[in-house]
DNA sequence: AACAGTAGTGTTATGAAATAACATAACGCG
DNA sequence: CGCGTTATGTTATTTCATAACACTACTGTT
């Protein structure tokens, strides 16, 4: 699915293809086996899936392209790979979109935050700096466990129109 | 509707009624008066529902408690309105609970930061201050619209358990 | 190897959230 | 009034997500 407006696919992170894809893969399966996770093959799969995509993808986008012939997969199958990569980073959800990416950040752990073009549909992920925020619910008495920030605009390349 | 894990129902922002909810109803009213919006009875009706709630509510909620004797609103009415009071600021969408909430803030317009409890369900809206994001947004190009930004732990009386 | 316990999967069905489409009504204005 | 615009009413459908339960695959123990 794509529900962009105007059609600028020049995004900054093409998905993945060969030698690249299986490396990606290969670095899940390492950081896996470090904390005796099983990345078995539903999961492997909607991994990369998503590491192919060039544009966040809906669960039912994944549902469909699951199977070898054309064949679906059923929801939990999906819903379940997903929770998995989102518990372990390897994946987060963008709550605007009802949408998927893969992580596309150094280290295992991180807060995510997203710049989301209105355009052409592009998401990309950077690392935010949370100090401001995290100051505010300190002072608020909240204990913090995670935090998702979505900022909504135009890419770069779509601006220029 | 309420998924608490335990129950401190003693959130910083109870419902309002009475001389409470009728000051905040009018003062939308002059709000859209000044800019030439009609606050008509069913965008009123579901503005009254959220102010009335003491933690955010969910669409079918609001759907179900919209007529006088228990009758149903049908789901494009209340959809409807959402949009309206969301689109004037006088209600937020928390994305991460498919929930609304009124606006607590003062000020006709500013991003949307909250403070969500994943033991009571309260969520607390807070003034955000989005400079980091904004650099690093700016640094990578992008022209941000609208940021949202939704942060999960304890509240102060949820901590203490 | 047999066993029990846990984690993961397959499958069916259902529930929850949101919108499309089109007809009707109210408002604002010349 | 007559027209364009904005909002509402209504029916139906689409999109998104999970419950429940049976079955399988790993893991460690006896
Ligand atoms: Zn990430
Ligand atoms: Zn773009
Ligand atoms: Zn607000
Ligand atoms: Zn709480």
């Amino acid at each position: 699915m794509h529900t962009a407006t105007c059609e600028h696919d020049d995004h900054d992170h093409p998905g993945l293809t060969g030698q690249a894809l299986r490396r990606a893969l290969g670095a899940a399966e390492r950081r896996c086996a470090e904390t005796d996770q099983r990345l078995t093959a539903p999961r492997r799969r909607v991994l990369e899936l998503l590491l192919e995509g060039d544009a966040p993808l809906k669960a039912y986008d994944l549902i469909a392209a699951f199977g070898e012939a054309g064949a679906p997969a059923k929801p939990p199958t999906v819903y379940r790979a997903l929770e998995f990569l989102e518990r372990l980073g390897f994946a987060h959800r963008i709550e605007s979109l009802n949408a998927y990416v893969p992580c596309r950040l150094e280290g295992d752990s991180h807060q995510a935050a997203f710049l989301i073009c209105d355009c052409c549909g592009a998401a990309e992920e950077f690392e935010p700096d949370f100090t401001a925020q995290l100051a505010a619910a300190k002072g608020a008495g909240y204990a913090v466990e995670s935090i998702t920030l979505e900022a909504r605009g135009l890419c770069p390349a779509c601006r220029k129109d």
